[in-house]
DNA sequence: CTGCACGCCTGCCCGC
DNA sequence: TGCGGGCAGGCGTGCA
């Protein structure tokens, strides 16, 4: 699901609920998704303080004030909900306040301020965990991930001389969250058909210039996505139900036998299966 | 070390 | 209407 966008979506939905909130209940309701969640994971987030939330690639870290970091994966149907509690009589706590919890509802956080906050993950690929937060550079899915797309240290050099090592289709090294973090099928697809690139062509025989040329592409479509929420196919919401938006404007991705939207280009949108994964492109202008 | 197939899950859509 | 097959935004594991 949830790309680099998606997430940053989520996070940014989150803030007003979360930052300076006390989690005044947190409910486990399984043992785990993709893999168990911490003994005590609930219990150890109860009674803490949000400090703030940060994205690392495709993951959301929930800084508490006891010292532990809250880790949550969207995995590919992962869905992040605010609730903001109804009516209620005197007498009610306001836990009680709130539509019914659904099915694949897994984590519940409510807050001091009559808020509840639910993970929903239908096909259960996402994941939690809870840690020391200083702790977080050395976290086993934490420490192996390449730079920020959006951020300083990925610059044309560094794309060039990654991707000049890699002997594999330029579609699997983008994807490869070592070389850059955050990007996933979508936006590798839609990255390549901008930049006029086969996702067959081997990364290693690009030119510098040409994989250069990648880093501000990679830019513009993150942030146009980030811009327009995300983009929703089925399960992807941003944190109040809505839809995203940004699928309205691929020019490639779930778009086989349409015509490619490159000017003059008379080609027609390809399927072709990579890794195991859909790559969309156009054979005529992407070389 | 690299590259890649597999498996983890549920739900939906399509063809018969 | 039912059923089987294929497909889906990710990614760690294990193998060659």
């Amino acid at each position: 699901m949830p790309e680099l966008p998606e997430v940053e979506t989520v996070r940014k939905g989150l803030i007003p609920a979360l930052e300076g909130r006390l989690l005044a209940r947190v409910e486990t309701r399984r043992e785990g998704l993709r893999w168990p969640f911490p003994q005590n994971m609930a219990d150890d987030m109860t009674g803490a303080r949000v400090l703030r939330l940060r994205r690392r690639s495709k993951y959301i870290l929930i800084d508490l004030d006891n010292g532990m970091t809250a880790l949550i994966h969207l995995g590919m149907s992962g869905r992040i909900l605010i609730d903001k509690a109804g009516e209620r009589d005197d007498t009610a706590t306001y836990y009680d306040a709130f539509t019914p919890l659904e099915k694949h509802d897994h984590v519940v956080l409510w807050t001091d301020q009559d808020t509840r906050i639910v993970f929903n993950d239908a096909r259960r690929f996402g994941a939690m965990d809870l840690f020391e937060t200083a702790t977080a550079g050395d976290h086993p899915l934490l420490k192996p991930i390449g730079p920020e797309p959006l951020g300083n240290t990925f610059d044309e050099p560094y794309l060039a001389s990654a991707l000049a090592m890699r002997n594999t289709p330029i579609k699997s090294a983008l994807l490869d969250q070592k070389i850059v973090a955050g990007l996933g099928n979508i936006y590798v697809c839609e990255v390549l058909w901008r930049a006029h690139i086969s996702p067959k062509r081997k990364a290693k025989n690009l030119s510098a210039k040409r994989a250069g040329s990648l880093v501000p592409i990679i830019r513009d479509v993150l942030s146009e996505a980030i811009e327009a929420g995300g983009s929703s196919l089925k399960d992807y919401r941003q944190t109040d139900g809505e839809l995203g938006y940004f699928q309205h404007n691929f020019a490639v991705y779930d778009r086989e036998n349409q015509p490619c939207r490159t000017a003059d280009c008379t080609g027609n949108i390809a399927r072709i299966v990579q890794s195991g994964r859909s790559s969309f492109y156009c054979a005529k202008c992407q070389r």
